[in-house]
Order: structure tokens, then sequence, then C-alpha cells
DNA sequence: TCTGGTGCTTGATAAAAGTCAATTGAAAAG
DNA sequence: CTTTTCAATTGACTTTTATCAAGCACCAGA
């Protein structure tokens, strides 16, 4: 593993206030592995064998069932992720595959579980995480199920601008098709959608959105800091 | 407090690893309330100042927004609440009432806080507890996206009686309106499709529902592990 | 330059879910 | 025993969302 990837990793949260000796016997068990873009990682239903930590790339979760399909969240580097199924030795609840091509440090799960018994500060590293975890999940089933479509994407506009210092213009990361399936959407209701918000200033040029009126976007999507202020 | 309230408060997976010093000082520094029916205990968006442990009746909880409402989960006793913003200290997500008249432990957030940085075995059951109720919000946002109100309904009727001993008979245990906005649907969808899985076999008598083609209704409900099964 | 592929868009239609209003029915109150 | 109350149901209608099919735009490779 090079020694810069073991620093992204050291200076996650998860990682960065426990012991040195209990974060080497981490390091020593895992190993950095690449994938290509769309390969799937992870399958749910299966147990998990590695905590994953993404250092670079970015990675889909998604779940399926009778069929149908949805996207569950994308997860930007650094972070780490199958986390409670590890802790709780429990099989995967989704499905994981690189969103691009991306890197990724594999540590035992059993080695994990070890160094938590024993660490405490990694232990409380590991509840701040799934903490904020849960909470995030939380604040998607309010977005879900008090909101339209139409809604959850105007709002999507307003986080995503927010995230990137309120230019009023930014490329979307994905694929429109992916960004429908992240909002709880089909992509033909996406670009429906996008033409309905032209009225009100939003303008999209292939991947490209502008805003022009953020305060007709805001009174449309009426943000509320519980469900879309990530800080929160 | 009652020696059997605190008997019950120290049978929680969540406290009953823990030393008994550190115990000791949770229970010296809470108090026990008793709450009628369709009382407020919190409200989104405050700052928690207590950890809750249900110790009898029953809480709703429930998230709004633009007007609209939303339940988000019962909680059956014994069992705590809040556990996430309490450890984060971080503003609730949700509301909370009583569904029947209550008995609530109140543990002062900051002595929760303070046995966690000094207890491992406390802190181990907070990572096991924020694990299990993780993936059970994953369950939801899952069971929410890939499912209509009718295929949530026929599994929550299976899950349900599963629960009760699979007697092929159980009675509603909340009002329906409730039990309808649990699904995340209006109570009209809710009598209308108890209406359609009459077709299938499913009686309803007021409160009392009878299943009388397991099989029929299963083949409509698809009920898929890794979104109805309570122990993975 | 042409061609095929892919992702996106548009249109027509159907299904799912929400809304509003009226009615029923059963339990609680007088 | 009657009246009141309120949850539950039913009906008519609208909105939201999904589905199916066709068309368009853009890029990669021949």
């Amino acid at each position: 593993m090079r020694v810069t990837d073991v620093e992204i990793v050291r200076a996650l949260p998860l990682f960065s206030g426990m012991q040195k000796a209990h974060f080497e016997t981490l390091i020593a068990a895992g190993y950095v592995q690449r994938f290509p873009h769309k390969v799937a990682l992870l399958h749910e239903g299966e147990k998990p064998n590695f905590l994953h930590v993404l250092v670079e790339g970015s990675i889909e979760f998604s779940s399926e069932s009778r069929g149908r399909e949805t996207t569950l969240s994308f997860l930007k580097p650094p972070g780490a992720f199958i986390l409670a199924a590890v802790i709780l030795d429990q099989l995967y609840l989704k499905s994981a595959r690189t969103a691009e091509a991306s890197m990724v440090v594999l540590i035992p799960a059993e080695a994990v579980r070890d160094v938590f018994d024993r660490d405490p500060a990694f232990a409380r590293a590991v509840v701040a995480e799934l903490a904020v975890r849960y909470r995030g999940i939380v604040k998607d089933l309010k977005n879900q199920r008090l909101r339209t479509s139409l809604e959850r994407l105007a709002n999507w506009i307003l986080a995503h601008d927010e995230e990137c210092g309120r230019l009023g213009s930014f490329t979307i990361p994905i694929e429109k098709r992916a960004l429908a399936h992240l909002l709880g959407m089909r992509p033909e209701n996406l670009s429906r959608s996008f033409a309905e918000l032209a009225d009100i200033g939003v303008e999209v040029r292939g991947p490209i959105i502008k805003i022009n009126d953020r305060a007709a976007l805001a009174e449309l999507a009426k943000p509320d800091p519980l469900i879309d202020d990530p800080r929160i």
C-alpha cells in the first residue's frame, strides 16, 4: 500500500483518533484494490468479509426487489462503507458498485471487530459514524415520504449548488439516469421535471444546470434543514 | 424510581453489559415520568436533553414538512430512543408522542455522553443499537422505494402475523389511520387496499385480520428477508 | 463522412396515490 | 334509548408517477 493511501485512511475521522498500534494492525491486515467503472463490489444478501474504505473514485449503493431497482446513495472519498454490516457481522442490505474507476482499501471484518473491542477511541468514532449515517437515512426517508419527485429534484439542485459553493451553476456529477434513481424516480420523469423547472428559471444544458431565479426555486422546493442540511 | 423499573432498564441490551457503578450514575441522574395517551414528548428540531427509555406503553415517531405528516415508526417497550441525537448532541429529526399511556425513564444526555466515554461495554452496546436501527431504516427506505402501498400492506400483514406467532389471525395494535401513516399511505387508500386483499382471502372485521390463504397473500406480497426479516 | 450505440427527451396511456365530500357504523355520552 | 362523535369506508375526481414506444442528439469507431 502506498504511503499516501495509508495517510488518507488515517486522516478519516473513523481512524484518526485511534492508537497508532491499532491502526497499524488494521492497515497491515488490509490491502488496496483498484476497480474499473461499473464493477460490482458487493451484492446485497452476502456476508461482509471486509470493511471498505473508499480512497479514490465513487461508489453507488443500490438495492433490488421483485425486479425493481433503486439507488440509495452515492459515496465520495474519503469514506468507509458497510460499517454496520461489518460490526454486526450480518448480511449486506445494499449492493455496491463503482460509479467511476475507484480505489478501495479493504480491511478484514474480523480485525475491525477485534480492534473495536480494544480501542475506545475507535469505538467512539464508529458510534459517531453510525449516528451520522443513521440520521442521513432518516432524512432520506422523510424526503421520500413528504415530497413529490419534483420537490425532491428542486431541493437536490439547491443542496448541490450549496455544496459547490453557491455559484448558481454546476455540472451534474453523475448520469441523469443515475440521478433519477437516486431521487427515487424514473429517468423519463426526471426529464419532465427539468422541463417544468425551466418555467421558474432553471436552465438545463446537457449536464450543466444554471439557477437563474434562486428565490423562485426555493419557493417551490421549500428546503427544510431537518431534511436537507448535511451538517445537521 | 421503582425497583422494577430500574430492573427493566438494566435488562436492556443497551445497559446490561455496563459497569454497575456507571449504570447507577445514569439511573441516579435520571427519573421516571408517566404520560397519558397522545402526548407530545419531543418535537423535531429541538435539542435533546435526555435519553429516553420506554418502560411501558408505546411511542409513535413522526415527522412533518410543508404541511404533510408521516409516521416513521412505533416503539414498544422496552427500548431506548433518540440515541443518535443524544450521542451527537444534535437536533431531533423526528417528533415523538405517546401512542398509549406510557412510562418513560429520562436520563440526562450529558450523563449518557459522559459514561459513554468511560465505559467500553456501554460504548459497544450503543454501537450495536445504532447499527441495528440504521439497518432498520435502510429496510424502511427500501420498502418505500421498491413497493406499492398495497404490497407494503400485504407484507406488513405477513410480518405482523409472524410476530404474533403465525396464528393466521391477529388484532391490529393501532388505529387504522395510524397504520396507514406508518405504511406511507392515506387512510382512504388503506381501506381500499384492505378491500382488494379481501379478494385473496384476507378477512378484515374491524381491527381483526384473518389470513385465509397465506400462499396467495405471500404470492402478492413477495416478502424479502432483506426488507422484512427483523432479525437480519 | 457515415453508422451504430447510448443516453436523453417527448408523447400517449395506464396505474398508483392523493384529495374532497358524503355516508356508514359503532362506541361513548347524555 | 337516543344522540353525538369520530374513525372508517365509499365514491368521484385530480395529481403524481410509471410504462411503453418513438424520436432525437451526440459521440466513437469504421
